[in-house]
Formats: C-alpha cells, structure tokens, sequence
DNA sequence: GTTAGCACTCCTAGCCAGCGAGTGCTAAAT
DNA sequence: ATTTAGCACTCGCTGGCTAGGAGTGCTAAC
C-alpha cells in the first residue's frame, strides 16, 4: 500500500499531469501550495512510485508521467468530487425539462450535451427494446406485393418495417388480423412477441381465416426484432483537440472504429450498470488502448434501460467527467421514470 | 485557348499529380510515353502554363502543381471516360439487385457503397419528402396526455412524432378523425397537407364533432414537415488517407463540419441536377477550399428527389469518380421509377 | 529522514553544409 | 523558328554538430 505521501505526490502528478499533457517533474510538485517537500524527496518518492508502476518516465532525463495503474489507483482512491459550475448546471437542467419526450431525440440530444460538457466524444445507447411493451401493431398496404407494418411501443417508439405480402391477401384480412394482433398482445413485451404469437395466436387465427400460413408469414416478418440498437455517437472530433493525438496515424483508428456503429456497442461493453471506468491498457480494442472510457447506465424504474459512455484521452478529466455523468444519469433516469411509470 | 500541346502537357502534369500527390518536374513529363519533348521544351510550356494560371509552383525549385483554374480546365475538357473494373461493376450491381426497397436503408446502403468504391467521403441524400404521397395516417395514444401520430407515404417510408393530446379527447373521436384524414387526404403530397387539410377537412369535422379546435391542434402537430431530410454520411476517415491531409489542424475543420448534419446540405449545394464539380477554392465553405465535391442526383420517373456527392481531396481522380457516379445514378433512378411507377 | 549540491543524461532548437530535384536562360542544332 | 543540350542557380531537405535546458540520481551534509 502507498503511504500518504506517496498518495499525496502521485495524486498532484495525475492531476499536473492532465491539466498540462507534458511530463511531469519534481521542481513543478514541490512548488505546489499542498506539497511541502524539497525537489529531492520528491525525486525519491518518484523514483519509488516508477518502481512500483505507478509511473513512468519517457526517457531518462524527463519528468514522469502516469501509468495504467497510476490512473487506476487515482480513480480508485484519489479522485475528489468535483462541483459543476452554474452554467454546466442549467445545460443539464434544460435536458431534464424537455417534456416532449421521444426516445431517439433524448438520445441525440442528450450525446450532445454530454459532448458540449466535457469537451470529449459522448456515446449514448437509447432504452433498450426488450423493455419496452407493444402498445400497438398497424399494417399499411403500398401495393398488391408490399406493406409497411409499425410497431409502437408504450414509450411511443416506432419501429417500421417492409415486408412482403403473400399473393392473395385482401385488405379485409390483413384488417382482421391487425385487430386480433392488437386485442392480444397489448402490452406485451417486444421480446416476448413472437413466442406470444404462437401461443395465443395461432389457435384463434385458425377459426378466423383459411390463410392461415400467409398470416403467420406476414406476422413473422413484421416482428423481427431490430438488431441495430439505438446509439448514438456526438463529438468524435474532440480527440483532435488533444495534444497527444496531433499525429493523423494515431486518431486515424480511432476514428475509423467510431464509424462503424456496430463497433460502438462493444466500446459501451455490455450492460454492466453503475459506473465504470476503463483506462488505456485496460480497453479491449487495441485503437484505444490510449484512451479511457467512462461508462455508466441510466434506468426506468429501478431497472438499467441504456447506456452513456464518454471517450477522451488517459489524460482524461475523470473527477469532472464523473460528476457530469452522475448527475445526468440521475436526472435522466428520474425523469424517465416520471414520465412512464405513472 | 491552350494549344494542343499545351493541353497534352496540362493533362499529363494533373495526371500525375492526381497519382503521386508530388510536385510534378519537367523531366517526369518528357519521360511520358505519350510526349515526345524534351524537359527544356516542357519547361518552356510549363513556364507559359503557370502564367497563364493553370499550375502553380509551391516554390522555385520545385516542380509545378495543377491550381484550381488548372482542375477546372482538366475536368472540363481534358477528362478521359474512365471504365470500371468487373469487381466495381458487380458491386454496383449488387446494390440494385436489392429487391427489399427500403428508403432508408437504400440511402446508407448506397453511400456505403460509394465510400468503398471510390475511397472519398460519400453523402447521400435521400428521397425528399416533398415527393411523397400520404398513403396513411394512424394516431395511437399512449396515455392521457400523449399520442404517436404516423404517417405512412406511398414509397413505404414512415415518419413519426410524438404530440400532446389535448384534455377531453377520448379514443372513439381520434379513431373517427384518423378515418376521416385516411378518406379524404389518400395520395396528396406530404409538402400540400397541411394546406389541404384546412380547404377540405375542417368543413367537415365542425359538422362532426364540438372539439373541433382541439382535434385541429392534434392535425397541426401531426403534420409538421420534418426539416431534417435523410441525409447520410460515409466514409469521413477516408480523408485521413491522402498524404496532403496529414496535418491534424488541416483535416479537424473539415471533420467537424461533417460532424453536423445541416452542414450536409449545404455541402451537396441545392438542387442542382445534373452533375457538377466543386473544385478547391470553387468551395463556399472555407473548412473545404483544399478539396473537391463531385454531386449528382438521382430521380425517380424523370423528376430529381435525391443527391449523391463525393468529397475528397482537389487532386481527386475526377475521372473514375465521375464514372462511379453516372452508373450509380443512373442504376439507381432505373430502380426507383421500375419499383414505385408502376 | 530531509535536502542541497552536482555530475550526468538526453531531448530540443538552431545552425550549417551538402545534396539533389528542378528551374530559367543561353547558345547551338535542326 | 523551334527544339534541345548545357549550365548556373535556387531552395527545400537531410544529417551532423553544438549549446541550452529540464530533469534525474547520487552523495554528503544537515
């Protein structure tokens, strides 16, 4: 375990660190108001705390910079909660009060704020759709081969899909059908739907029509569960502020990987709920791996619904970003919460 | 004008740069199997070109480099028919084989496409909306308060929007108006609803129903234009690949402008149709003077409803880039008149 | 245990010379 | 009258060299 001292200089070396991005030395922490200590104790202490990795030196006669596990521990024990100042407060305000709800507009606009706050690239997942319950199915004919079926969601998000009819379906059946759909499977999950649809379904479908096949077919299109989640990427370009990443060859990777939306699932990994931080070396994908992200969930009554991630260098900010993200996450959740669980 | 020899010596030089993105000498051009001259009389032309404006020298002992008059000159006349390899042809002709019609995913599809094909930035314009008839309209409450209005165009695709209802409003009179919109405004244009809806409609509903304020509040919410149009992007890293875009602070303006959707717009420039180029300092928008923007559109039954435009570099091979997108448009307005006309 | 002092390391900026690609001009060749 | 060979000149680029400075590690004194 580190003593407090070495707590108290490794500490004010992340921190000089992510406010200058250059090497830090031993003058510059022993001029520091909280430090009380001579360049050369100071110097120890690095050349100790470099020993036991916390640190590390980008040539001999440099100052030291933090390692993986340097920000580890700083995260871990250091990080001091850090207060939002007045302007931050009302953006965040502004979000919460937009009473038009719609789910893919949160979204955007909440990656947006995210981004403007931090100064890093903001990723939000919208709620996800397994939790969300079928408030209503319709299906519209365009011509004798095609329709357009939607699903709406008790939370009022439209999923569309085209599909294709069977030869020989009359509008009066697909009526019928749409009906039956909506008489039985309100309120249903969207993940439940399809194994729904045979249990309940199928049965009542067979009395009503001899079509039974081509119906079954149509259902089975329309409820396809979209793979594609809804995320949602806002400030990519802000890597390009940072010193660190003057070079092209260095943000070229990263910012290819955030073009592939796909890609931006794995980054958010998975669902765990509460906060997490992941540091440089910690990261899976090797584009990154000079880069921290800083995870978090936000819920609907108490049950995670989806995600906001923020990207920016090792060098991050994480004591502001953290702030900024527990207070939207709550906010978000609450009024989440408020608007549909009444 | 340019003397023959003149032109022949404008192409090879703008030629060769566009493939090596180096200052191009005179003793390069003499070494051309299509010249016959020696270095000394290519540099006399050279000399002459330069005054004229067509090259530029980036200092005097280097060679010359093609200036924006230059390019123009080159696209317009000197540009040669470029033909596509068998492995570009068989993408292209996978795209349109997609017989699922979806106007979104054609959209993102197509500039994913183009992004490949060429190793430029593609944007894609969708459909406008303007074009669209209304084929449905469908109106689901969610609660008390609120309600999904959908609208449905005879080309499948689907806009939605969540809107306020207003106190009193029970199910049987939203079903009613939904009937009446469904009967009366079938096939008008999205851009003359609203319109329509106050010539034709509200005669009707006074007769029909006392709220008749209140259900002209939920028509007006409903049908409100979405200014957003679908615009895509694909393919903004493949900048970072062009050696003259190695410098962080000459590609960060250009990121972020892409970054933001209405800027889109503006980047493909208004309906022109036909093809145009948008050569260097051509470019309205500063972040783009050092590169070049290649749009054309795409129509459906004779009229223009979409745009495609490739962005990328002023040394861009204008030729196969041109090529690329002749076919592309033109398979594309084939697939579009074949699959809604009829 | 702490700190002042000092030799040492190594990066960086600046300077300079040499190289080479390329030009422009002139005079000879066609 | 063109075209071309020849040559002097320009100028950016590279590499080697040096001086300066920031920072370290060690030692010895406090």
């Amino acid at each position: 375990m580190l003593s407090d001292r070495q707590q108290l200089i490794l500490n004010a070396i992340v921190d000089n660190y992510i406010h200058t991005a250059e090497p830090v030395g031993s003058r510059t922490i022993s001029k520091r108001e909280d430090i009380g200590f001579s360049s050369a104790t100071i110097r120890n202490e690095m050349s100790d705390l470099e020993e036991l990795g916390y640190l590390e030196q980008p040539h001999t006669s440099a100052g030291r910079v933090p390692s993986t596990k340097g920000y580890r521990f700083y995260v871990d024990n250091l990080i001091q909660p850090h207060l939002l100042n007045e302007e931050d407060l009302v953006k965040l305000k502004q979000l919460f009060a937009e009473q038009i709800f719609h789910a893919e507009q949160v979204v955007e606009y909440t990656a947006q704020i995210l981004t403007q706050l931090t100064n890093y690239t903001a990723i939000v997942l919208g709620p996800e759709i397994f939790e969300h319950k079928l408030r209503n199915v319709q299906i519209v004919p365009l011509n004798e081969a095609q329709a357009v079926a939607i699903v709406v969601t008790h939370t009022g998000r439209v999923e569309n899909k085209l599909i294709d009819l069977p030869e020989g379906i009359g509008a009066s059946e697909i009526e019928q059908l749409v009906n039956l759909l909506n008489h039985r499977l309100a309120d249903v999950p969207l993940w439940q739907l399809r194994q729904r649809l045979y249990q309940e379904i199928s049965g009542e479908m067979k009395r009503h029509t001899e079509q039974y096949e081509e119906m079954l077919q149509i259902l089975d299109q329309s409820l396809i569960q979209e793979e594609t989640e809804r995320v949602c990427l806002r400030g990519a370009t802000k890597i390009l502020n940072q010193p660190e990443f003057r070079d092209v060859d260095k943000v070229k990777d990263i910012l290819e990987l955030l073009e592939q939306n796909d890609q931006l699932l794995h980054l958010l990994g998975g669902q765990a709920n509460g906060l997490t931080v992941r540091i440089g070396q910690e990261n899976q994908l090797d584009a990154i791996k000079q880069c921290s992200i800083i995870t978090t969930s936000y819920s609907l009554g108490g049950k995670p619904v989806g995600m906001v991630g923020i990207l920016g260098p090792t060098r991050m900010e994480y004591g502001r970003v953290i702030t900024v993200l527990n207070h939207l996450t709550e906010g978000l959740s609450r009024m989440l919460t408020s608007q549909f669980e009444k």
